[in-house]
DNA sequence: GGTGAAACGGAGGGTTGATTCCGCTTTGGC
DNA sequence: GCCAAAGCGGAATCAACCCTCCGTTTCACC
């Protein structure tokens, strides 16, 4: 049980995170983080020892978001409804937050046991739910689970500083995608060149 | 005119950064491609004064590939064939060179007026491309030129360390984006599941 | 083979960020 | 209110990388 003062910057600390995380991406100097939260670096390690222990605790709330619809999906009598939301979901999840896309799209070393079992859970659910599809020919033969996570992977490249452009391009690309792998064709959004793919391209780190 | 010695060092300099560029990315210590090219880091920087120079130099015959696979698409007497051509080269160079799908995919601060004159050469082409393919009815409605740009983006998502598994997650993911945006559909590759997806996203950076 | 300009390379100073150390402060049970 | 433990913050240390300076070497022309 932690003291009062040092739940309250605990609490202080994950916000500041949370708020670094997602605009600067999850490479930000934890000095800043500290300096946001209004403790000194070493209240930050105390309570995080490493960078990873700080990002994990970040992005729970995140993490189960995910599992959640994951879990939804496999519930939803309509599979490719359920696939549709999942991907949607997911993407606008990455589009919206530079860090929490960072985490998904690379395998951050050492995960926590909890974040090992619900990524094989993800894994395994979509091979289930992409099998549920092609038995109802919702999809274009030959997709399989790995193509899900392409997509994934595919939108981690569309996401910049800016997250009105980046859920713009993202709704575009998932749209495409899951026209690309869907026995039907999928309603597009607005083209990205209107709110300016070249800003995003612009935005874009390095 | 260079002497002879000093023209032998910018070779192999040259040579250095684009195998280190293309292995490790454009963030590489340039001490490291430095000792790689057997020079010292003076002699590094007295022929290329900042990274974007090295950079820009190191790439110049990716660009001109670029340029000429652009030029080519719009001489094709099939739109469709070269934009799928077009996409097709791109995505793969991207695939095999971390350094190059980072110039791609950003913008680098500091082009040289080459340089921007051969992007603004590609964005016009891009559009004069879809339009012709509009007027044979082989693009789906509501295809813009941005759409080839968002591949493209998209297509740098799934680029990782090892080239192999790059160049077959990004064949297949250009097929899908192809299919999405064409008005008949693209033969599938193989799944990337078989080489192994989840090898590539615990190969990428951090 | 002498010479001066060009080129060389490595040491060194500066910056940024990670991580630890330690003397001071706050908390909470008595 | 007292005090031991828990917590605190910032200075200090450390490492990586950038970039420049300068004494030495090499080239190419005579």
């Amino acid at each position: 049980m932690l003291r009062a003062d040092a739940e309250r910057n605990k609490v202080r600390i994950l916000t500041a995170a949370r708020e670094l995380f997602a605009r600067d991406g999850i490479d930000v100097p934890l000095a800043s983080i500290a300096q946001q939260a209004g403790v000194g670096v070493a209240t930050l390690y105390r309570r995080f020892p490493t960078r990873n222990d700080l990002i994990s605790a970040a992005f729970v709330e995140e993490s189960r978001r995910c599992v959640d619809v994951v879990q939804r999906s496999l519930d939803d009598s309509d599979p490719w409804h359920g696939i549709c939301v999942l991907v949607s979901t997911v993407c606008s999840m990455q589009a919206v937050d530079q860090g929490f896309n960072r985490v998904l799209a690379s395998h951050l070393p050492g995960l926590t046991d909890d974040e090992q079992s619900d990524y094989l859970f993800a894994l395994e659910s979509l091979d289930r739910l992409v099998e549920a599809a092609h038995a109802e020919r919702r999809l274009r033969p030959g997709i399989t689970g790995t193509d899900i996570l392409l997509i994934v992977l595919a939108n981690s490249g569309v996401v910049s500083r800016d997250p009105r452009r980046s859920l713009a391009a993202s709704r575009r690309l998932v749209a495409h995608l899951l026209t690309a792998i869907g026995a039907a064709d999928v309603a597009l959004p607005h083209p990205v060149g209107e709110t300016g793919l070249d800003e995003l391209l612009r935005d874009r780190l390095g």
